[in-house]
This record gives C-alpha cells, structure tokens and sequence, in this order.
DNA sequence: AGAACCACCTGGCAGC
DNA sequence: TGCTGCCAGGTGGTTC
C-alpha cells in the first residue's frame, strides 16, 4: 500500500484535516525525541525562517504537538515552533543522509538519525519559532475551532449577524473560523444546501444548524479518510489518501450532482472558484 | 469596522 | 515542439 494509490493530483492542498492527520502521524514519533540542529536551504518562504533557528533548537526536546486553524505547533521545552503547510507544504521523516530535492526547504535534525524535512515548492508555508505562540501575531487572531465543542449552529449565527460577506467568504474568514479552505467551503455549503453567494447575515438560525453540522461532518470524514494513511505518508510519500476521496461539487463543473442530477455551475466568487449545484442549494 | 482587492510562488496545462 | 499566459490555493497586508 506504501506509496501506491493513485495520484488524481500531483499536490496536496492542506487544509485542517489535512493539518490534523501530519499531526497525528508526527506527534507519536517526535515526542520525547530531541532536536539536534537544523539545516537551512531556503529562508523565504511566507515569513523568513529565524536566521537561529539551528541554534534555537538544538539540544530542545519535544516535548508534543498542537493543532490551532492550520497552523502546526510544535512544543519543546526551548519555546514552540510555528508551521504553516501554506498550499503545497509537507513535512516527511527522512533519513537526514537523503539528499535534499530542489524544493526542502530546511530539515530538523532529530537524535535517531532521521530529519523532518519540510518541502513546500510554492513557498506559502512558514516556520517560525516563538517563546508565547498563543499570542503570537499570527496565533491569536484565529477564529473557533469548527471541531470544538463551542461551535454550533447558534455560534455560526452570532457570528453571521450583521455581515453583508457572502456566507462562503465567511467561512473561509480564519479569523473568524478557522481551518475551511476553498475546498471544503463549497463542500460543506452543498451538503447544507445553501447557496455560497448568500449574503451571511441572512441565513436563518436554522439554516446556520444545518451548516454547522455539514461543516463538521465534512471535515470529521475527511479525517478519518486521512488518518488510514498515516503510516504511509510519515515513512515515505507526503501525501495522505483523503485528497483522493470524491468530492460532491468542488472541481466537477459540468458534471452532474449526485442527488438531483442537474449541471453542477463553476463561477468566480472573490477571486475564486465556486462550485454549486443550482437546484439544491437555495438562497 | 468591514469589505474588496492584492501580493506572494511555482507547477501544470490550455491554447496558439 | 515550444512558448505564453493563466490558474490553483491560504492569508496577511493594503486600501477604501
């Protein structure tokens, strides 16, 4: 199975279950682990790599792993690293003897031999190192958790009232939910039948229920589908399998919905695609 | 304060 | 075939 599923795409698009499952395969294997340098290649990437940052970790054990939006914390007891996987970032264990290919940008080198190497060709990502990360500049800011106990229809509605953004803007706003990207936007408003185009502050209580828990219910299967393939993607490949599953709209203009059978319509929404299906999402 | 838009970056692909 | 140019994406920053 290591590496062997097919390839529908040759990038990854990291968005919070993506982020959740590199955590989840990451954090067993670095925990208690200690950081013994690092090897700088690339410092622009988003924010400029700390210029120290070999010498900020090394000796610094690992002491475990968070998640806040998309945004990767690792903790050791020298202060926190801050990752961003950007749109196409991995990080991947290696043996730190394996040459670099043109896009790892930096490996940390850990006590048994291995690096975690952080590859990212489009250089959206970041990694930065921070004594206080929850309130950091780009920590505190972020928004509910949509996976939190606290997030509900009622927290969607308060947060809606009075915006005038679409509701797909809205739920792509990390500072005020965090970890919805373009993809599971769409998703989630066509399983709640809404249309993205609808003015935030419009949608009923009742509806913002219904998005809620379609938020939820698509990130939570994206998860699971992610978490089989953890041992496969922290050995060797970066990529986990979860892309691979269908989506309902998101990339399928033309096609047909799998529920009413009527055209599935691509349109631009702030710079953006959308992807709707005209009859069972309603305004 | 909120909304709209831009910048950043590269691989992939359509179209000529 | 090879070039050009557009597109994808997240999100901080700028502007209005």
């Amino acid at each position: 199975m290591r590496g062997s599923w097919p390839h529908a795409s040759s990038t990854t698009m990291p968005e919070l279950p993506e982020v959740e499952t590199v955590m989840a395969g990451l954090a067993s294997e670095l925990t208690g682990r200690r950081l013994t340098g690092a090897r700088l290649r690339q410092r622009q990437l988003r924010w400029p790599v700390p210029r120290d940052l070999a010498a900020r970790v090394r000796g610094a054990q690992v002491l475990g792993m968070r998640r806040r939006g998309k945004y990767l914390l690792v903790q050791t007891d020298r202060g926190w690293l801050i990752v961003h996987l950007g749109m196409s970032g991995s990080l991947r264990l290696v043996p730190s003897v394996l040459p670099p290919g043109p896009h790892d940008h930096l490996d940390l080198l850990l006590d048994d031999g291995r690096a975690l190497r952080f590859t990212d060709p489009r250089r959206f990502g970041c990694l930065l190192f921070s004594d206080d990360p929850w309130n950091h500049p780009l920590i505190a800011p972020l928004g509910i958790e949509p996976l939190s106990e606290t997030f509900d229809g009622d927290a969607l509605y308060d947060l809606s009232r009075g915006r005038r953004v679409s509701i797909k803007d809205l739920l792509m706003n990390a500072h005020l939910i965090v970890g919805i990207g373009n993809i599971y936007a769409n998703e989630s408003l066509f399983e709640a039948g809404i249309d993205p185009r609808l003015a935030a502050g419009r949608l009923s209580r009742r509806r913002c229920g219904l998005l809620a828990a379609a938020v939820q219910s698509v990130l939570r299967r994206a998860i699971v589908a992610g978490g089989s393939s953890i041992r496969d993607f922290v050995g060797v490949d970066g990529r986990p399998g979860y892309f691979q599953q269908g989506h309902a709209v998101y990339g399928r203009d033309g096609e047909t919905c799998g529920s009413c059978g009527t055209l599935i319509r691509q349109m631009r929404q702030g710079g953006r695609s959308t992807y709707l299906c005209p009859h069972c999402q309603k305004r």
